[in-house]
RNA sequence: GGGGGCAUAGCUCAGCUGGUAGAGCAACGGCCUUUUAAGCCGUAGGUCGGUGGUUCGAGCCCACCUGCCCUCACCA
C-alpha cells in the first residue's frame, strides 16, 4: 500500500542525491530484445555493445553481482550486473532499482553456463522509477476486474494480453491490406447522425449546443456508405466504431468496431467469396493450425466453408418446414418462445436462433433469409419470400452479415415505412437517403464484419472484453447516492 | 432488468462446525560475483468490498448496498 510507495520514494530520493534523473530521456539506437536473441542465435557472440531498454521483471541479487530480467513488447532478456564491470557507483544505482522500473542498458551479449542469452551490463540508465510494484511475477494478474480496469497491468503481467492486443492490430491491418489490394478505398462517414439508420438498435443520444440539435451516435455507417455508391465510389470500406445502447455481454460491448464494405456491380455471392478468402487468409497468417480452440469448442477453419439456405438449416436442425406455418408455430411454442402476433418470418428466426445457431460450429454461410427480416436487401429472384442475404457463423457467433443491396428507391421507401410502422420509435425515416437512391445507385454487394468478434475467434478469446483494450465498466466507486434526487 | 456465483495483505491464494488472521511472491534488514519461480537468516505488512443485524463472540450466519464474472432478455 502506502508502504511500498514510501520505500520507493526513498530510493527515488537517493537516486536524485546521486545526481541521477530517475525519469530519463529518449535513447537512440535501441534494439528490441527479441532481435538481440535472434541475432545471437544466428551469428553468435559479437564484440560490439548493444543498447536495449525495458522494464525489470525479475531480480536475482547475489551480493556483489546480480541477474535481472528486463522485458519489452517483443520479449525478455537476462541482464548480468557485476560490481567489477560497472564499478562502485553504478552498482549502487542498481541496488536502488526495483521490479517494474524501466531502465536502459548497454553491454555485450553472451551465453551463461546454463545456456541463457544474457547481456553483461557495462552501462546503466534509469528511465522510469516505478512507485508501485507490478503484479506478481509467477501467476501474473488474474483478477479479471483489475485486468480490465488497469489494462496496463494486464499488458505488463500477462504475455497473452499483449499478444492478443497485437494480434488484433495485425488482423485489422490485414483486412486493410486485403481490401486495398483489391481496389477498395477506405472512407470515413459520420459517427454523429441526425437519424440513426442502417440497423435496428437503440442509439446513444447526444446534443450539439450551437446547432441546438440532438444527434445520435451511429448504430451503423451503411446509409452513408451507400450514398457514396450513388456518388460513384465503386469499392469502399470503413473500419470504425458503432455504438448501440443495448445490453453488455461476452459478445457485446456498447461501442464496437465494424467493417463495412461495398462493391458496385457485385452481389452477396461476390461478397461471400470475398469473406471466405479474407477470413481464411487472416486465420492462416495468424496461426499455422487450421483448428482454433475457442473455450470448450474447437473450430476447423479449413475451406471451403459450408453454404446452406436458412430454411434448409431450419429443417435440418430444428425439424421445421418453413412452408408449414402451423407446425412451425407449434414448434416455437414447444421451445417456450412467444409467438403471439409475431409474423411467420420472426417466428422462424426465433427458432433458428434457438435451435440452429448453437450447432453452427465450423464456419457456415447461412444464405437467403426470410424477406421481411431484411429491409435493405434485394429479394431472391426465384422465391420472393426470401432475400439475398447471408450471415457467416463461426463457433455459433455471428461474424459477418451481407446483402445484395436494394437499389430501388421506391421499394426502399416502402420497406422503411413498413419498418417504422412496426416498432421503431426512435429516429425517423431517412428521406435524404431515399433522395440519394433516386439519383441511381448501382447494384452492389455489401458486407459487414464484426471486428471484435472476428478477433475473438482468430485469437481464441471467448469474451469480447479480452479483445477490447478498454471495455466499458461501471466506475469502481460511485459517489454516494444523493438523498434529494428522485 | 431477472437468475446464479465471486469479493481475505501490493499480487496469487488458504482459512474446518462461528472462538478473534495464514502461506507463497513482492517489500524491509543481513549474508552471498553464473543465477533463473536463486538460496539462507530475520522483520514488517489486514476497515476480511461497504452498512446494518443475529450471537457471549462473525472472515464464516442473515438483510441491504457496491463492483465484477456467468447466464437469460434486448442486440451484432
Amino acid at each position: 500500500m502506502e508502504k511500498f510507495e514510501q520505500d520507493r520514494l526513498e530510493k527515488l530520493k537517493k537516486l536524485r542525491e546521486k545526481g541521477i534523473d530517475p525519469y530519463g530521456k529518449s535513447c537512440n539506437g535501441l534494439k528490441s530484445l527479441r532481435s538481440i536473441v535472434e541475432s545471437y542465435n544466428e551469428k553468435g557472440e559479437e564484440s560490439d555493445n548493444v543498447r536495449v531498454a525495458g522494464r525489470i521483471s525479475s531480480l536475482r541479487p547475489h551480493g556483489k553481482a546480480a541477474f535481472a530480467d528486463i522485458r519489452d513488447w517483443t520479449g525478455k532478456i537476462q541482464l548480468y550486473i557485476k560490481l567489477n564491470n560497472v564499478g562502485e557507483d553504478q552498482f549502487e544505482t542498481f541496488k536502488l532499482l526495483d521490479l517494474g522500473d524501466i531502465i536502459g542498458v548497454e553491454g555485450k551479449v553472451f551465453k551463461t553456463k546454463t545456456g541463457e542469452i544474457t547481456i553483461v551490463v557495462e552501462n546503466l540508465t534509469v528511465l522510469s522509477k516505478a512507485l508501485l510494484p507490478p503484479p506478481e511475477k509467477w501467476h501474473g494478474l488474474r483478477d479479471v476486474e483489475l485486468r480490465y480496469r488497469q489494462r496496463y497491468l494486464d499488458l505488463i503481467a500477462n504475455e497473452q494480453a499483449m499478444k492478443t492486443s497485437l494480434d488484433r492490430i495485425k488482423i485489422i491491418k490485414g483486412i486493410r491490406n486485403f481490401l486495398d489490394s483489391r481496389g477498395y478505398v477506405e472512407v470515413e462517414t459520420p459517427m454523429m447522425q441526425p437519424i440513426p439508420g442502417g440497423a435496428v438498435a437503440r442509439p446513444f443520444i447526444t446534443h450539439h449546443n450551437t446547432l441546438d440539435m440532438d444527434l445520435y451516435l451511429r448504430i451503423a455507417p451503411e446509409l452513408y456508405l451507400k450514398r457514396l455508391l450513388v456518388g460513384g465510389m465503386e469499392r469502399i470500406y470503413e473500419i470504425n466504431r458503432n455504438f448501440r445502447n443495448e445490453g453488455i455481454s461476452t459478445r457485446h460491448n456498447p461501442e464496437f468496431t465494424m467493417l463495412e464494405a461495398y462493391e458496385a456491380y457485385g452481389d452477396y455471392n461476390s461478397m461471400m467469396r470475398l469473406t471466405e478468402e479474407l477470413v481464411s487468409k487472416l486465420a492462416s497468417e495468424l496461426r499455422s493450425d487450421s483448428n482454433i480452440s475457442f473455450g470448450e469448442k474447437t473450430v476447423d477453419m479449413t475451406t471451403p466453408w459450408r453454404r446452406a439456405r436458412f430454411n434448409e438449416l431450419l429443417e435440418e436442425y430444428a425439424g421445421v418446414d418453413f412452408d408449414d406455418e402451423a407446425a412451425m408455430r407449434q414448434k416455437a411454442e414447444g421451445l417456450g418462445l412467444e409467438t403471439g402476433n409475431m409474423p411467420r418470418d420472426v417466428v422462424a428466426n426465433d427458432i433458428f436462433e434457438e435451435e440452429v445457431v448453437p450447432k453452427l460450429n465450423n464456419p457456415t454461410f447461412v444464405i437467403d433469409y426470410p424477406a421481411s427480416l431484411c429491409p435493405l436487401t434485394k429479394l431472391c429472384e426465384d422465391d420472393k419470400r426470401f432475400a439475398q442475404r447471408f450471415e457467416l457463423y463461426i463457433a455459433s457467433i455471428e461474424i459477418a452479415n451481407s446483402y445484395t443491396e436494394l437499389n430501388e428507391p421506391l421499394e426502399q421507401e416502402k420497406r422503411f415505412i413498413e419498418q417504422i410502422g412496426g416498432k421503431l420509435d426512435w429516429g425517423k425515416l431517412d428521406d435524404d437517403f431515399i433522395l440519394a437512391l433516386k439519383y441511381g445507385m448501382p447494384p452492389a454487394g455489401g458486407l459487414g464484419i464484426g471486428i471484435d468478434r472476428l478477433v475473438m475467434i482468430l485469437t481464441g478469446n471467448p469474451s469480447i472484453r479480452d479483445v477490447i483494450l478498454f471495455p466499458l465498466l461501471r466506475p469502481a466507486s460511485r459517489p454516494p447516492a444523493e438523498e434529494t434526487v428522485e
